[in-house]
RNA sequence: GGGAUCUUAGCUCAGCUGGGAGAGCAUCUGCCUUACAAGCAGAGGGUCACAGGUUCGAGCCCUGUAGGUCCCACCA
C-alpha cells in the first residue's frame, strides 16, 4: 500500500536517503561476472584541489546516465572513481597556504612539505567527492582510486622503467618551457598562446670591420644579452655578402657571427634575425646546426643572471627597459613599433613562459604516437561525434618529444637515481639503489613526473596493472570515455598511446566528447568573471535530477550549451509532473487491488498507450546505444507529458471514477505498466525521483537494477493506435473550432458524427465517452446521413468522418464559410504536392514503395476531406 | 598560415542513414475541469545565412561566398 504523497515534488527531503539506501545496498558496486558482459568507465579524475562546477556536473551526468542504463540491460557496470593529484595546481595551493604562515617550501623542506601536502589532501580530497554523490553517481565507490595511491605509483615506476629500457625515455639538455612563477618546466600542451599588445624594438648591430650596420627587429630586447648570431636566409641576395663576417652586440661588446640558415623568412621585417638559442626554441634549433654557443641569461625566476653585473637582479621586464635605455644611448635602437603578437602563458598561472635550455626528461613520441593513430583508423576506437578524429590525428601527427620532468615536489618521483662519484643512472623500480659500477648509495633526481604522466595510466591503473589481476582481465580495456574536447590534448591522446603501449589494447572502445558549460550568454563560466553557477546551488534549489535533466536536454555530443535557470525551471517543472501523475495513479491503486489482466482485456485505449510505451522502449535504447542521450531524453519527456498524462491519463479518468465499470481493473492496470515502464526508462536521467516512484509503486527493491524495458510483440497494437489516432484528430478538431468560435467550455454540446465507413463508425462508438470528457459534449450521435442535424451546426472534417456541433445561437455563417475556404485552400495546397510528387513519373519509378503508398494513402485521405469541405460550403452557400 | 565547427521561430537549441520544419522559454486567448496554476485547452511566429550543384526529392550530401566560435602552427 503506497503512502499519501505531497502535492509537489520535494527533492531535498528525497535524495539523501535515497543515495544513502543506495549506497547500502551496494548497488553501485560491480564484482568479475562471467556470466555478464562488462561495461566499464573510468571516471576523469576532478583535482583534489577542486570544487565541483558545471562542467563536473556535466561530465558525471552523462557518464551516470550510460552506467544506469547498461546495468539496467543487465550488464556487470563499473564506474570506477577517483582524484588526481594535480601536481602544480595543488602545490600552488599548499604553497599559498604555508605562506600565511609565514614558510616557504625551502625552509620546510621537502619531507615536511609533503606531509603538509598529504594533510591538505585529507582535508580538501574528501570535498569532490561528497560533491559528486550529490549529483547521485552510481560510482563504485569501494573502488575509489588517487593518482598517487600505492597502485597508481607502482604503475607509473613499472611504466617510466619499461619506456626508458626501451629507450622511448631519456633525459636531455633541450630547451623547454619554463614557468618562472611556478618555477618549472612545462610540457607544450600546458602552454597557452594569447595575443598581446607589444612592441617591435628595431636594432641595428654594427659590422665587426666597421663597415656598417646589420638591422633587425626583436620583440624582447632583453634576450640580446644571449645572442651568439645574427641569420639571413642563405637565398637572400640582400645580405650574400654579410654571410661570414661578425657583428659586435651593443652592450655586451662580443663578437658574433651572421650565418645563413633556412630557417629565416626573407619577406618578413628586414630578414635578419637575431639568434639567441637559450631563449627561443627556433634559436636553439638553429644553434644546434651552426654549433652556437648557448647563453643562458635568465634565473629561474626570470631575472637577469650574475653574469650581466648591470642588470644582474632585475626582472625580465625591468631589464628590457634598461637595455632598450643603454640600446638607445648607444646608438642600437632604430625605432619602436607597436606590434601584436602570440604569447605563451602558462595553463595554470598564466604568467607568460619563458623558452630556456635545460636538463629534462622526455618521452620519445614518434613511435608511440603511429599506434595510437592506427587504433582509431582502424575503429578500434572510435569518438562520438566523429568529427573529433580529425583533431586527435592531426596532433598525433604532430607531436613533439614530451617533456615530463617537472621541478615541483609534490608528484611521482623519477625513479631515476645518479652516482656522483662516478656519474652512473640507474632507472629502476626499487628504492634507493646502490651504483652497479663503484658500489656507492646513489642519489634520486628530486624531479616528479607531469600530472599527465600518471592521469595517462588511469584506465588500467585503476584496474590493477600491471598486476595481472580478475578486475583487469575482465573490465579491460574500458567501454566509454566522457571527456571534454578541451582535454582530448593532455589526457585522451596520452591515455591512448600508454595503453596500447602497456597493455596492447586501446583503453576504451569509444570516447564520447561533450562541450562546455556556458552561462547565459555564451561566456566561459569562469571564477575571475563571476559568471559561474554552482551546481550545489541548483542541486539545493531544485534538486538533482532536475539538473541532471537541464544538462542533457536539447544537446548534441560534443556541442557547447549555455546555462540558465529558465531551463532549470523547465526540467523542475517536468519533475513535478512525473510525481503528480504518479500520485494520481497511486491514489488510485490504494482503492483497488492491481490484478493481472489478460491482454485481450484492455480497451483500444490501453493498448494504445501500451503499444506506444512499447515502441518508445525500441526507439530510447537505439537512441542512447548511438549516445544521442538529449534525443532520447526528450521522447521520453513528450511521451510522458503528451501523450501519458494529457492523453492517457485524462482518456481513463471515468472508468477509474465508476466502480460498476468492467474495464476498471484494465484502465489500473495499465497506468500502473506504463508508468513502471516510462519510470525505468527515465531513471537513467532522473534516478531520484524515479526511484521514490518506483518503490511506492512496486515490490521490487529498487528500480535501478530493475530490468531495462524492452521491446514486445504482444504490445504491439497497431490497429488500435490508429483507432486513438483518429478518436483525437476529432477532440483536437472539436476543441479548436470551439476555441476560434469563443465558445465557453460551460457550453456542452450534443455531436454528431456522420461517417459511412463502418470501422470509422464503431472506433467513435468505442470512443463516445471521450467526447464527454475530453470535447465538452454533451451528447455524442453516431449515423450515416445528416438527417436531424441542424443546419446551422459548425461541422468539423476529419478523414473518413464529419462531425457537426449545433450552435444555432453563436454561429456566425459568414466566419463559417471563411473558416471552411481557407480549409478547402489548405487542402488544395496539400492535393497539389500529393498530386504533383505522384504525377511525376520519375518519382514513380524511383521512389521505395513504402514512400509511394504513403503519398498514395495522402492523396486518399485529402481527396475524403476536400469532399466533405465541398459539400458543406456548398449547402451553406444556399 | 592550416584545420574543425556553427549560422533553423523573438531567445536558447534539437532535427537519427536525404521523403511534408520541432521543443523549451517568451508572446497572445480562454480556463482554479476533484494528479499537477511548477497546471489545462488553444493561437501566432521560420524563402532552415547566401549562391550554385547532385537527386524524383535537400535543413540534411557536394562546391563556393559571407559572418561567428574554437583548436593547432616557429614568423623573429
Amino acid at each position: 500500500m503506497s503512502k499519501e504523497l505531497d502535492k509537489n515534488y520535494n527533492p531535498s527531503e528525497i535524495e539523501g536517503r535515497i543515495y544513502e539506501k543506495w549506497l547500502e545496498h551496494k548497488y553501485f558496486h560491480a564484482e568479475p561476472d562471467r556470466s555478464k558482459k562488462p561495461f566499464t568507465i573510468v571516471m576523469p579524475p576532478p583535482n583534489i584541489t577542486g570544487q565541483l562546477h558545471m562542467g563536473h556536473a556535466l561530465d558525471n551526468t552523462l557518464q551516470d546516465i550510460l552506467i544506469r542504463f547498461k546495468r539496467m540491460q543487465g550488464y556487470e557496470a563499473l564506474w570506477v572513481p577517483g582524484t588526481d593529484h594535480a601536481s602544480i595546481a595543488t602545490e600552488v595551493k599548499v604553497v599559498e597556504a604555508i605562506a600565511k604562515e609565514g614558510l616557504t617550501k625551502e625552509s620546510l623542506g621537502r619531507e615536511k612539505f609533503l606531509e603538509r601536502v598529504w594533510d591538505w589532501k585529507k582535508e580538501y580530497g574528501g570535498r569532490i567527492v561528497s560533491q559528486l554523490k550529490k549529483m547521485g553517481s552510481s560510482a563504485d565507490w569501494d573502488r575509489e582510486r588517487f593518482t598517487m595511491d600505492e597502485g597508481c605509483s607502482k604503475a607509473v615506476k613499472e611504466v617510466f622503467v619499461n619506456l626508458y629500457n626501451k629507450g622511448l625515455i631519456y633525459r636531455g639538455k633541450r630547451i623547454i618551457n619554463w614557468c618562472p612563477c611556478c618555477h618549472t618546466s612545462l610540457s607544450d600542451a600546458e602552454v597557452e598562446y594569447e595575443e598581446q599588445a607589444g612592441h617591435f624594438w628595431h636594432l641595428r648591430y654594427p659590422l665587426s670591420d666597421g663597415s656598417g650596420y646589420i638591422e633587425m627587429a626583436t620583440t624582447r630586447p632583453e634576450t640580446m644579452l644571449g645572442d651568439t648570431a645574427v641569420a639571413v636566409n642563405p637565398d637572400d641576395d640582400r645580405y650574400k655578402d654579410y654571410v661570414g663576417k661578425t657583428v659586435i652586440l651593443p652592450i655586451v661588446h662580443r663578437e658574433i657571427p651572421i650565418i645563413a640558415d633556412s630557417y629565416v623568412d626573407m619577406e618578413f621585417g628586414t630578414g635578419v634575425v637575431k639568434i639567441t638559442p637559450a631563449h627561443d626554441p627556433n634559436d636553439f634549433e638553429v644553434g644546434l646546426r651552426h654549433n652556437l654557443a648557448v647563453i643562458n641569461v635568465l634565473t629561474d625566476d626570470a631575472k637577469i643572471v650574475d653574469d650581466y653585473p648591470k642588470y644582474a637582479g632585475m626582472d625580465r621586464y625591468e631589464a628590457r627597459k634598461a637595455i632598450v635605455e643603454d640600446l638607445k644611448a648607444e646608438g642600437a635602437l632604430v625605432e619602436i613599433e607597436d606590434y601584436s603578437h602570440n604569447v605563451g602563458t602558462c595553463y595554470r598561472c598564466h604568467t607568460t613562459v619563458e623558452p630556456r635550455v635545460s636538463l629534462q626528461w622526455f618521452v620519445k613520441m614518434e613511435d608511440l604516437a603511429k599506434p595510437a593513430i592506427e587504433a582509431v583508423k582502424s575503429g578500434e576506437t572510435k569518438f562520438v561525434p566523429e568529427h573529433f578524429d580529425k583533431t586527435y590525428y592531426h596532433w598525433l601527427e604532430n607531436i613533439k618529444d614530451w617533456c615530463i620532468s617537472r621541478q615541483l615536489w609534490w608528484g611521482h618521483r623519477i625513479p631515476a637515481f645518479y652516482c656522483d662519484d662516478c656519474n652512473e643512472t640507474v632507472v629502476t623500480k626499487d628504492a634507493a639503489p646502490v651504483c652497479p659500477k663503484c658500489g656507492k648509495p646513489m642519489r634520486q633526481d628530486p624531479d616528479t613526473l607531469d600530472t599527465w604522466f600518471s592521469s595517462a595510466l588511469w584506465p588500467f591503473s585503476t584496474l590493477g596493472w600491471p598486476d595481472k589481476t580478475e578486475d583487469f582481465e575482465y573490465f579491460y580495456p574500458t567501454s566509454t570515455l566522457v571527456t571534454g574536447y578541451d582535454i582530448i590534448l593532455f589526457w585522451v591522446i596520452r591515455m591512448m598511446f600508454s595503453g596500447i603501449e602497456h597493455t596492447g589494447k586501446a583503453p576504451f572502445n569509444t570516447v564520447l566528447i561533450h562541450g562546455l558549460v556556458r552561462d547565459s550568454q555564451g561566456r566561459k563560466m569562469s571564477k575571475s568573471l563571476g559568471n559561474g553557477i554552482d551546481p550545489l546551488e541548483v542541486i539545493d534549489k531544485y534538486g538533482a535530477d532536475a539538473l541532471r535533466l537541464t544538462l542533457v536536454t536539447g544537446n548534441a555530443p560534443g556541442n557547447d550549451m549555455r546555462f540558465y535557470w529558465e531551463r532549470v525551471e523547465s526540467s523542475r517543472n517536468f519533475a513535478n509532473k512525473v510525481w503528480n501523475a504518479s500520485r494520481f495513479i497511486m491514489m488510485n491503486l490504494d482503492k483497488a487491488e492491481v490484478k493481472d489482466v489478460s491482454l485481450d482485456k484492455l480497451t483500444d485505449a490501453d493498448k494504445w498507450i501500451l503499444s506506444k510505451v512499447n515502441t518508445l522502449a525500441a526507439e530510447v535504447t537505439e537512441n542512447m546505444e548511438n549516445y544521442d542521450l538529449g534525443v532520447a531524453v526528450s521522447k521520453i519527456y513528450d511521451f510522458i507529458w503528451e501523450e501519458f498524462c494529457d492523453w492517457y491519463i485524462e482518456m481513463v479518468k471515468p472508468r477509474l471514477y465508476n466502480d460498476e465499470d468492467d474495464t476498471k481493473a484494465a484502465a489500473l492496470w495499465t497506468l500502473k505498466t506504463v508508468l513502471i515502464n516510462s519510470l525505468k526508462l527515465l531513471h537513467p536521467y532522473m534516478p531520484f525521483i524515479t526511484e521514490e516512484i518506483f518503490c511506492n509503486l512496486s515490490d521490487e527493491e529498487s528500480i535501478m537494477i530493475s530490468s531495462w524495458p524492452v521491446f514486445k510483440d504482444e504490445w504491439n497494437f497497431k490497429d488500435e493506435e490508429k483507432a486513438v489516432e483518429t478518436i483525437k484528430e476529432a477532440v483536437r478538431g472539436i476543441r479548436n473550432t470551439r476555441t476560434g468560435m469563443n465558445v465557453p467550455p460551460s457550453r456542452k454540446a450534443k455531436v454528431y458524427v456522420v461517417t459511412q465507413d463502418d470501422a470509422v463508425a464503431d472506433i467513435f462508438a468505442k470512443g463516445k465517452v471521450f467526447f464527454t470528457t475530453l470535447a465538452y459534449a454533451s451528447d455524442v450521435a453516431i449515423q450515416s446521413d445528416k438527417n436531424g442535424i441542424d443546419d446551422d451546426a459548425v461541422a468539423v472534417l476529419i478523414p473518413k468522418a464529419s462531425l457537426y456541433i449545433p450552435f444555432a445561437e453563436l454561429v456566425d455563417i459568414e466566419k463559417e464559410i471563411e473558416r471552411l475556404k481557407s480549409e478547402e485552400k489548405r487542402l488544395e495546397g496539400e492535393l497539389k504536392r500529393v498530386n504533383g510528387m505522384l504525377g511525376n513519373e520519375k518519382f514513380v519509378s524511383k521512389a521505395p514503395a513504402a514512400k509511394i503508398q504513403e503519398e498514395k494513402d495522402k492523396l486518399e485521405k485529402y481527396t475524403l476531406m476536400m469532399q466533405q469541405v465541398k459539400e458543406r460550403l456548398a449547402h451553406l452557400a444556399k
